[in-house]
RNA sequence: GUGGCUAUAGUUUAGUGGUAAAACUCCGGUUUGUGGAACCGGUAUCGAGGGUUCAAUUCCCUCUAGUCACCCCA
């Protein structure tokens, strides 16, 4: 410290991570909230875990070195392994695993939570974000599939998007892996073909043709027959009126861990190109824990290209103030704004106070720019009369009202 | 992690090898018991460090951050 002492601190975040001032705070909310309310429609209870998970349980699924490269992974004091989160999925399976045989299925489950990756940042990627994690055990048949989807869609929907903005595309893992595989010279080349297959928008056809053409001795072709599976789910999603969702042979998921359907939502719009949704059916990821099978389907959604969505399509809440009313100080004393803020709260009424000498202008200007919706002038006149004026600010509306019921005018206004 | 582009006031931007300009915002003041208006004043070690030069915000290098592509996308 001796020689840094001179120096300032910055005051940007760390890298990758975001600061959340009250107006990104509020659209946090909403995300979250929005989310909470679709999730809870349809039955889910919400659980969480700690942030904090030994090295392992990512090293077990994903391989040493993701772990070292992509997460956040110390050693502390104890000489153990410890990895800050960054997904949901482990975690959870870990919790059904740990207590199978009490817990009543099929389980509806879902988390709001932070995950940190150590990745390089860009637009809808940061190294901090948050994730709604929804999730259903218990139920093999794919009702349960087209449930989870349906909700997917429910939640786009409470956002107020309409079919135009989003699509969503399914597959199925293993379907895609047998086709796929069928065409190899070697099923240990399935991990190369579906990276290739999974570039092909970003490639040339001939720049395809060249790589494909290095793992199998067969003709590529994109229009893989969906199987009934896949048709039963889509049929019974247009039963439920979705419309906008649509097989896609090529959608593969980045992780191995899919046992059957998959599925992802896309933005529509051109400006965000990222995956919006991505989940898919995980029979067998409970086995790492030992016991038998649970069967498994769930998503994740991220609030960073939810939010990209929301402000592409002018979908973002208007900012207000917590406060309902905002008390101009015109010189009165403390005692008397603070015990008539008091009083008017005691009625059920978010109030602020302005706690400055001044002038009226600028105390309503505050009132403004933090978008209270009422505001009054206290001072010695209004004491006395025991009345003040009361305005709406976005009406510019104006009247006198009595002290006592400022509290009443608001809440039948 | 690799490569490209970018970095000037709180914000958006101008500009120059001779230590910087505008608009808006913000803060303070004057006038006005109500969002306004007018006027006055204030706010930049030109992202950080180093090099070239008599002189660097400007040219060069490194770093940091943002952004785009790759990678990855659990």
């Amino acid at each position: 410290m001796t020689d840094k002492s001179n120096k300032q601190l910055s005051t940007d975040p760390y890298k990758g991570v975001r600061d959340f001032y009250p107006e990104d705070q509020a659209i946090q909310n909403y995300i979250f909230a929005t989310w909470r309310k679709a999730v809870e429609s349809f039955g889910y209870n919400e659980y969480n875990t700690s942030i904090l998970e030994p090295a392992e349980l990512y090293r077990a699924k994903s391989g040493e070195e993701i772990v070292n490269e992509q997460t956040y992974t110390f050693t502390d004091r104890g000489e153990r392994e410890v990895t800050l989160r960054p997904e949901m999925t482990p975690s959870v399976a870990r919790l059904v695993a740990a207590k199978k045989r009490e817990l009543s299925f099929p389980l509806r489950w879902y988390s709001i939570q932070n995950f940190f990756r150590y990745e390089r940042p860009q637009r809808g990627r940061v190294r901090e974000f948050w994730q709604l994690n929804c999730d259903m055990f218990g139920v093999d048949s794919t009702s349960a599939d087209v449930e989870v989807i349906q909700l997917a869609y429910n939640i786009m929907k409470s956002f107020g998007a309409r079919d135009g903005d989003f699509k969503i595309y399914i597959n199925n893992a293993k379907l895609f892996r047998e086709n796929i595989n069928g065409k190899l010279l070697d099923t240990e080349l399935f991990p190369k073909a579906k990276k290739l297959i999974d570039s092909i928008q970003k490639i040339s056809k001939e720049e395809f043709d060249v790589e494909w053409s290095k793992i199998s001795n067969q003709q590529f072709d994109r229009s893989i027959a969906a199987n009934t599976e896949i048709e039963t789910i889509l049929s019974q999603l247009k039963m439920l009126g979705i419309e906008n969702v649509e097989y896609n042979p090529i959608l593969t998921r980045g992780f191995d861990y899919y046992t059957g359907t998959v599925f992802e939502v896309y933005d529509t719009n051109p400006e965000n190109r990222r995956a919006l949704f991505g989940g898919g059916r995980f029979d067998d990821l409970l086995s790492l824990f030992g016991g038998e099978k649970v069967p498994a389907v769930g998503f994740g959604m991220g609030d960073v290209t939810m939010r990209d969505f929301l402000e592409v399509r002018g979908l973002l809440p208007q900012f207000t103030s917590p406060a309902q009313l905002y008390i101009v100080n015109a010189g009165v004393s403390a005692e008397q704004l603070l015990t008539r803020a008091t009083e008017i709260r005691e009625k059920g009424i978010r109030v602020a106070t302005d706690l400055t000498t001044r002038k009226i202008g600028d105390q309503i200007k505050k009132a403004v720019k933090d978008a209270v919706e009422f505001v009054v002038v206290l001072g010695e006149n209004e004491i006395t009369s025991g009345e003040v004026s009361i305005k709406h600010l976005a009406s510019e509306k104006e009247e006198k009202v009595r002290i006592a019921e400022i509290a009443d005018y608001i809440k039948g206004f």
